[in-house]
DNA sequence: ATGACGATTTACT
DNA sequence: GTAAATCGTCATA
């Protein structure tokens, strides 16, 4: 499939997050492997006005240092002294200054499962792209892929991929901002209602009446 | 130089 | 549900 050109990222984070879903991040191995998987949950970090931004403010580190560089790109890091987060580098809104991002918080796996499987020490299906940490070790994703342009890399790039008619995208408050104050109530996280692969489900699909049996019924 | 803190995951009660 | 793991980064001094 085809990649999405430069202009397709030069929008704000809200609009690159619901536009995200349903498109395939691929990963190439060294032995030229294509790992892959379809988006299906996203965050949007809106720049400096953002308090859960790593730009909020205007700061501007050796590490973020990729989020005020052009659209594109690929923005990784690394916290909990563990973890790598995956975030793709649009164009802030208002001022113009850049420093907005879109976290890519979980995927379907459609291509090199049993490889994702291996790097991520798992073998459920739904636990090897089900979270923004697992699927950086899924598909070895690291600091060292910071700043990689997806429209050029040959490394770690984005490809049209297809939604299907039965997914439903919903909008949801981000996960684990508790302390930006507002800004973690606004509904900046973007997924595919009841997916499987999703990292938590939103509340809304979450707090059902108790019910013993796993029947299924309408919302 | 030092201390506090994560855009998380996992195991365990 | 709670807690531990684990270390680069950043603000403060």
């Amino acid at each position: 499939m085809p990649r999405p050109p430069r202009e397709f990222y030069d929008v704000d984070a809200q609009t690159l997050a619901e536009r995200l879903i349903g498109m395939v991040l691929v990963r190439a191995t060294r032995k030229g492997t294509r790992l892959a998987g379809r988006i299906v949950e996203t965050e949007a970090y809106l720049g400096p006005i953002d308090r859960a931004c790593h730009t909020f403010g205007g700061r501007r580190t050796e590490r973020n240092a990729t989020m005020w560089g052009p659209v594109g790109h690929a923005y990784v890091y690394f916290t909990y002294g563990m973890h790598h987060m995956l975030n793709i580098v649009c164009a802030e809104p208002t001022e113009g200054r850049g420093g907005a991002a879109v976290l890519v918080r979980a995927l379907e796996p459609i291509e090199g499962a049993s490889i994702m499987a291996e790097q991520r020490g798992v073998t459920a299906p739904r636990s090897l792209c089900s979270g923004p940490g697992k699927l950086c070790q899924a598909l070895r994703i690291d600091r060292a892929l910071d700043s990689m342009d997806l429209v050029t890399s040959d490394v770690l790039w984005l490809e049209f991929g297809d939604r299907p008619a039965d997914w439903r995208v919903i909008r949801c408050t981000r996960i684990g901002v508790d302390n930006a104050g507002a800004w973690a109530t606004r509904r900046l996280r973007w997924l595919v209602r009841a997916h499987p692969h999703v990292s938590v489900r939103a509340k809304s699909e979450r707090a059902r009446p108790a019910s013993t049996t796993g029947r299924r019924h309408r919302t």
